[in-house]
DNA sequence: TTGTAAGCGTTATCAA
DNA sequence: TTGATAACGCTTACAA
């Protein structure tokens, strides 16, 4: 095969002594140079693909000084979250010819510390981060990287920082109007009390909504969340609350904290949707296969990713892109039902 | 901030001067040369720090002919098999001190061969590549590529090809062994028509299994699954079957399959464990999402994509890694209990 | 239209 | 122990 060992692939001198040219002849008929007669340029160009050429995109970074790469962060690769904001970030890359590094922190600050460093040594052009709480406008690393940097999800940006996020309160908002369309006057929230930010976003699209409709809150219907972060437990031990106060239906934070409640309610024979309306956010791939499949609040993960590429081209090219705040959409499936 | 446009980054020429020495002993001090003053190492290198150097990977890969870079090459970051096998991946490389440049082909022969091409011009040193049913040894695709290739879970691997996969026969058969100790003598399996290779070894595990227990095969009980390869669906549409046949327990090709089962039970009113037992093969996140939770058989994703890197590193250093074959590893969650 | 030569940031070889 | 110099593969003035 082609295989030899160490077999140095074939450069534009190569080329140029078989065709009898200087090496900037070869350079612009594989460019699409104005100043090359049309003759050599595809006499070389034939050449080029017979002798197997191909272009080093390392000595082409040296001289231009880019790398057509972006380089993306982000806490795990396994995490729910993540793998179609990591689809979007690909797919814009993509198409506008660029690569994807990928660096993954393990919620560890020196791990991201040293991936940014990483980053820096091989002068990726752009930098995607996807809220890690850890690359936040007060970070180090942050300051230091000359190639623009846009940031998913993240709850507290920082002036000059570049965003794209979900609108939390319009996603909660869709969210308890449909519980209120089906009937429910007696709707709860449950929190998240480790994320102060988008829980207050939720929260106060909650109260919108039922404002909105006339529906008086009711301080008794709004759980807290656990502090800690275990959004799944924080569901299952709301359900308790959530019942003694009367709810029909239950908004959680997310979907973790969503089907924490479902397992609480399978647990006590407590009928979804037929007791207990609930809703999600995220939609989580686990969403879908929970039982009853969880009505939520679909943040369009995908095209996030696709958007913070976008900007960093935009960033890249020296425009000033507006920070991005896209909606979040409603997927109805089982575990919503009238009152 | 340090952010001004196009700020060169200070490179050793620029420390050079500052030093008052020449470029080459920068570049040695920044190293671990020997043939340097321990004092001028000192100096060189606080001063270097001072000026905020960070060293060009890209200029170093000119001259060295590396890049620390390895490429990924995956249908999907999306698909539920594919993080954990990626973050495996980027750990061993990062070990090693190389970089992760990941590739999605997206199901498609095409941008899989973009995206190899892609990893071509740039170099990259290795390449691992996610069993995409395209990439195989037949792939023109594979032979082309100067830096050495691993496979996971390749089916039906080439010769001298570089391979690290599952033993789907030992899964099987801790699967079926587990469900013969609980009692099971009539034990089914469902099978996935559009992935003969593997499909063949579970079912061998899977009979193997039996004939050590001394439980006669009987071909009732083998449904073949969907040729299309909707896992789901075959699982659901194994119930009748399997009911028809007497089993009281069944094993099935993946995760997707069992879980499509698992609806079925739950749409027609089959207890699951208590009716019918069932086992699954991956162990995806949506298996322990599953109501009840899935027990399966779990292939070490992490694993594997470490394994796959660091056979990568052997092949880079010369040496010959044989191939790879992981154990599977059951997880005993509810939907398997006694007969 | 093509060729010559310098430069991108680093390493490595050879002298000093 | 340090310094010149060439080399890596390509692009791009500038010259021819």
């Amino acid at each position: 095969l082609t295989n030899e060992p160490d077999a140095m692939p074939v450069s534009i001198y190569d080329i140029a002594k078989q065709a009898n040219v200087s090496p900037s002849t070869v350079s612009r008929a594989l460019q699409d140079h104005p100043r090359i007669a049309a003759e050599t340029k595809r006499r070389i160009v034939a050449l080029a693909g017979a002798m197997g050429y191909v272009p080093s995109a390392v000595a082409r970074s040296l001289t231009s000084n880019q790398t057509w790469t972006i380089g993306v962060v982000l806490a795990s690769v396994s995490d729910p979250f993540t793998g179609r904001v990591v689809e979007g970030v690909e797919q814009a890359a993509l198409e506008a010819g660029f690569g994807v590094l990928l660096s993954t922190s393990q919620y560890s600050r020196e791990r991201e510390a040293a991936a940014v460093e990483a980053l820096r040594r091989r002068r990726i052009d752009g930098i995607v981060v996807m809220s890690s709480h850890l690359f936040a406008r007060s970070s180090p690393a942050a300051s230091q990287v000359a190639a623009p940097v846009v940031v998913i999800n993240e709850q507290d940006p920082g002036e000059g920082q570049h965003v794209v996020s979900v609108d939390d309160a319009q996603g909660a908002w869709t969210a308890v109007e449909h519980l209120l369309a089906l009937g429910h006057r007696r709707i709860g929230y449950v929190g998240a009390g480790d994320r102060p930010k988008s829980n207050r976003s939720r929260l106060r699209g909650f109260h919108a909504a039922l404002a909105a409709a006339g529906v008086p809150p009711d301080a008794v219907l709004v759980l807290p969340g656990d502090a800690q972060g275990d959004h799944a437990r924080a569901g299952a031990e709301s359900l308790g609350p959530l019942l003694a106060a009367g709810a029909t239906a239950a908004f959680c934070y997310n979907d973790a904290t969503a089907i924490g409640l479902l397992s609480a309610c399978y647990a006590r024979r407590v009928a979804v949707p037929a007791d207990l309306s609930v809703v999600g956010f995220d939609d989580i791939d686990a969403a879908a296969y929970s039982v009853p499949p969880l009505t939520t609040v679909r943040q369009p993960r995908f095209e996030m990713g696709r958007r913070a590429v976008q900007m960093v081209l935009a960033l890249l090219r020296g425009e000033q892109p507006p920070n991005e705040r896209l909606a979040a959409e409603l997927v109805v499936r089982d575990t919503t039902a009238p009152h």
